[in-house]
DNA sequence: TGTTATTATGATAATAACTTTCATTTTCAA
DNA sequence: TTGAAAATGAAAGTTATTATCATAATAACA
């Protein structure tokens, strides 16, 4: 899903839940949908406070926290304490490998791992509706 | 790895790192090595002041970054703001499926979607020492 | 276009989990 | 046994997250 169709989605999902626009929150919102990276709460604040100073880290943290109930945020936690945002990819879904000695991450998918997988919840009695896979290891400048 | 074994692999551990060995970490350690759930240090303190009330938190939480230093407890994050802890498997390795509306927990096993993950890594220049999946979605009763 | 009820904001305080400090106790090699 | 080094427990310090509250902004509607 790209930028615009995001923004789209949350004026959606703000009108439904009967709230109200804000141009700070927009901003926030803008912002964080053209970062690519994992991004942190403190990450983002210090981009929004480039433009809008005056912007405060509760309406960041509110910010995030809609856009994760709304889906268009992921929250995940990769070990350092910090809770980090991720994007909507543009297209399918992918997964993480980490680097344990650089921290460097990179991105792939692999359609044949999420079949095998909601096989496998079936059995289960489970009905997946999201996963998380995150492989660590070396990467090759760190082997 | 049974628990004796754990022990024995722990005691070698904190001997090789010139460590002493201590009544308190022994019983924190053997008490985890007993728990099969995955456990938080909360609820593992809780456990051991059963029967030595004294134990302090902070020796319990020192046992268990020894523990995961030492490769005999994983530490992980579910999301509900809270570190936990978890056993090494008696045989071979595990991963998780949670339930979204319950938090109830199922685990399983599937040795095609550990091949795929070092097949994709290999492709990405990666080596897999560890890794994590996670599926999320409804169990049987909450669907 | 005002009015007004409701929501949002930003600063700050509170919370919760994690980590460190320090005085005292315990361990263990010589 | 003794003494240097490590461990403990209580408490204090950190850090990230979440809540509070006075004020400002929004939007439905007369």
């Amino acid at each position: 899903m790209n930028t615009s169709k995001k923004m789209e989605t949350l004026k959606s999902y703000i009108e439904s839940k009967g709230l109200k626009s804000t141009a700070q929150r927009d901003y926030i919102a803008d912002t964080f949908f053209k970062s690519n990276t994992h991004i942190s709460l403190e990450e983002l604040l210090k981009k929004v406070k480039r433009k809008t100073p005056n912007i405060g880290y509760a309406t960041v943290y509110r910010t995030m926290k809609l856009l994760t109930e709304g889906g268009l945020a992921i929250s995940r936690q990769f070990g350092d304490g910090q809770t980090r945002y991720e994007n909507l990819p543009e297209y399918g879904h992918h997964d993480h490998i980490i680097c344990v000695k650089c921290s460097k991450i990179a991105e792939f998918q692999n359609q044949k791992i999420e079949e095998l997988q909601s096989e496998t919840a079936k059995k289960l009695g489970f009905t997946v509706i999201n996963h998380k896979l995150e492989l660590y290891g070396y990467c090759s400048g760190c082997a």
